[in-house]
DNA sequence: ATACTAACTAACAACAAATGTCAGTTTACA
DNA sequence: TGTAAACTGACATTTGTTGTTAGTTAGTAT
């Protein structure tokens, strides 16, 4: 996703009102790393706007998704999770705590499938996703 | 998962009862490359025994999944997907029509996380899962 | 400044997937 | 054949998400 000023702009562009409820959660996604859920994004917002709906939280994240500046990702802890992140990425997946985490700098290009395998299957992404333990979740004193 | 021979054998070595119910689920599932939902089950299993519960059928699906017989597969198409085989292997999943097929023979060893990323993250398993058009719902009369 | 209308709220209903409850019945197997 | 395990069935619950509706607010163009 782009700026929170940004975003605005394009909004301006698109015909859309800026409206403050809007704008609260430009604020709470930019920059955010932290693959939230709707739900988490509805708390979140509801500290600096308490009246905001849980509704409207759900209906500008659709609208962002359909703006292409917000990807929803299913990494199967339960609901859908948000990421600001719209460039080509991967992901971590901690199996205790549910964390998502961000990976770059992966060449999927060179994970190609067997061709004796799903003949006829048009690939047009590759998504890698790494399971396992995340920092805060690994037993201390550990170095793995 | 093993055959549904093997599977009862390992039912009575657990001290497990052999039931109607649990014969026709492992039936049901042996050498089954679809990735059923629990509901696919529940429907596949009543054309055989039309007085099975869905309880009976989740239940039976999560002590398979206990005794590491049959793993669940979250793609991100709403619901747990299980299948029976347990070997090391990735997915495929339609964007059209939400089907997933197996995908042997990737070398994931190769796919490693950059070391600048997620430091202090231990990866235990690494998915892949290509996304795009299966076979059935490419436009006919293409060779891609 | 005003009017138009998109946007928002609020409370509730509905949905799908999954699971829990629980009393009563069946049945696999020792 | 007895008995504990398993199953049924109908219903309730939970979670995440979306739809409804009607009334209110407020951004923006003029």
């Amino acid at each position: 996703m782009r700026t929170a000023a940004e975003m605005t702009e394009l909004y301006r562009q698109k015909g859309l009102k800026i409206t403050p409820q809007r704008q609260c959660i430009f604020g709470i996604l930019e920059a955010n790393t932290t693959h939230p859920t709707a739900d988490a994004i509805y708390e979140s917002a509801l500290e600096t706007m308490p009246s905001i709906s849980r509704k409207t939280v759900y209906t500008v994240l659709h609208e962002l998704n359909e703006l292409g500046e917000l990807l929803t990702l299913d990494v199967g802890t339960g609901s859908l999770r948000f990421d600001p992140n719209v460039e080509r990425h991967h992901h971590t997946v901690c199996r205790k705590c549910g964390s998502v985490g961000d990976v770059r700098g992966i060449d999927t290009a060179r994970v190609r499938m067997p061709a004796s395998e799903q003949v006829g299957f048009e690939v047009e992404e590759t998504e890698v996703i790494f399971r396992g333990i995340c920092k805060l979740c690994r037993p201390k004193g550990r170095k793995s």
